[in-house]
DNA sequence: GCGACAG
DNA sequence: ATCTTGTCGC
C-alpha cells in the first residue's frame, strides 16, 4: 500500500470538513454510538456495533451489528482505512430507521488528527451526519490535562482550538474529544458531557463497545465460521 | 537519530 | 484492539 497516496486522500477529505453546528443540542433527538471488536485466529474479522439512544434521556431505541473481513492493518493515523467502511455499514441502517435529528459518537479521533481526518471525520463525510470523535489517548494536539471532575481543557493545533480533553469522573483519566465534521468543537464537547453517566466513556460508545464485545461469544462467532 | 503514535 | 492472573471494593 502507498501511505503517501493515502495521506493525500485524507488531506482532500479534510478540505470538506465543516466546523459549524448542523444541529444544536436542544434540537437533538438521538445520539448514536459506534465501536468495533476483532475476532478470528489472526483477528481477520471485524464486528461493528451501533446503538441509538434517545437524547437527552439516553434510553436505547435501536441497535445493529455487522461482521466483515478485515482488509487493512492498524496503522496510527490511518485508522479510517481499517474501520471506516465497516463502521459506516453498521451505522447507516440505524440512521435510516430512526426518525429525527441525530449525531454519531465515534471511538476514534475527529479533526484532532495530523491531517485533520480521523475515523470520526470519515464517517461524518461519508454519511453526511454530524459526528464527534472520542479517544482514551491523545493522538494529536497540544493540551493541558483537566484535573477536576467534569472539567475540560482545550486541545490546540497551534492557536486554533480543535477539541477538548475532559475528565469524566473523579478517578477517570481524561478522554479526548474533537468533532468529525458538521459540529463545532464546543458543541461536540457539550454533547459528550450530556452523555456521561458515571463512566469514563459516554453512554453511546460504552454501550456500543459492550455490544461489539458480547457479540463475539453469543452465537455470532461460530455462526460466521470463526 | 529520537520521541509520539486513536483502535 | 486482544491476551490474561490476581486483587480490590461495593
Amino acid at each position: 500500500m502507498d501511505l503517501e497516496k493515502l495521506k493525500r486522500f485524507q488531506e482532500e477529505l479534510a478540505k470538506r470538513v465543516v466546523l459549524e453546528d448542523f444541529v444544536r443540542p436542544d434540537d437533538l433527538d438521538f445520539v448514536l454510538g459506534v465501536d468495533q471488536s476483532f475476532v478470528g485466529k489472526g483477528k481477520e474479522k471485524v464486528i461493528s456495533a451501533c446503538v441509538a439512544l434517545s437524547f437527552p434521556e439516553l434510553y436505547e431505541v435501536d441497535r445493529n451489528v455487522s461482521v466483515e473481513d478485515v482488509n487493512f492493518p492498524y496503522i496510527p493515523t490511518f485508522l479510517m482505512f481499517r474501520e471506516g467502511d465497516p463502521a459506516v455499514r453498521a451505522v447507516k441502517p440505524v440512521l435510516e430507521r430512526i426518525k429525527g435529528r441525530a449525531v454519531v459518537i465515534v471511538d476514534g479521533s475527529g479533526i484532532a488528527h495530523p491531517r485533520r481526518c480521523g475515523l470520526a471525520t470519515y464517517i461524518a463525510l461519508k454519511l453526511e451526519v454530524p459526528t464527534v470523535g472520542v479517544t482514551k489517548r491523545k493522538l494529536y494536539g497540544e493540551v493541558e490535562l483537566p484535573e477536576k471532575e467534569m472539567e475540560a481543557k482545550p486541545i490546540y493545533d497551534g492557536k486554533e482550538i480543535i477539541g477538548y480533553a475532559l475528565k469524566p469522573c473523579k478517578v477517570c483519566k481524561p478522554i479526548f474529544i474533537s468533532p468529525g465534521s458538521y459540529l463545532t468543537p464546543k458543541t461536540a464537547l457539550e454533547i459528550v458531557r450530556s452523555c456521561i453517566r458515571g463512566h469514563k466513556l459516554p453512554e453511546p460508545i460504552r454501550l456500543a463497545h459492550e455490544l461489539a464485545t458480547k457479540s463475539k461469544s453469543k452465537n455470532l462467532s461460530e455462526f460466521f465460521e470463526l
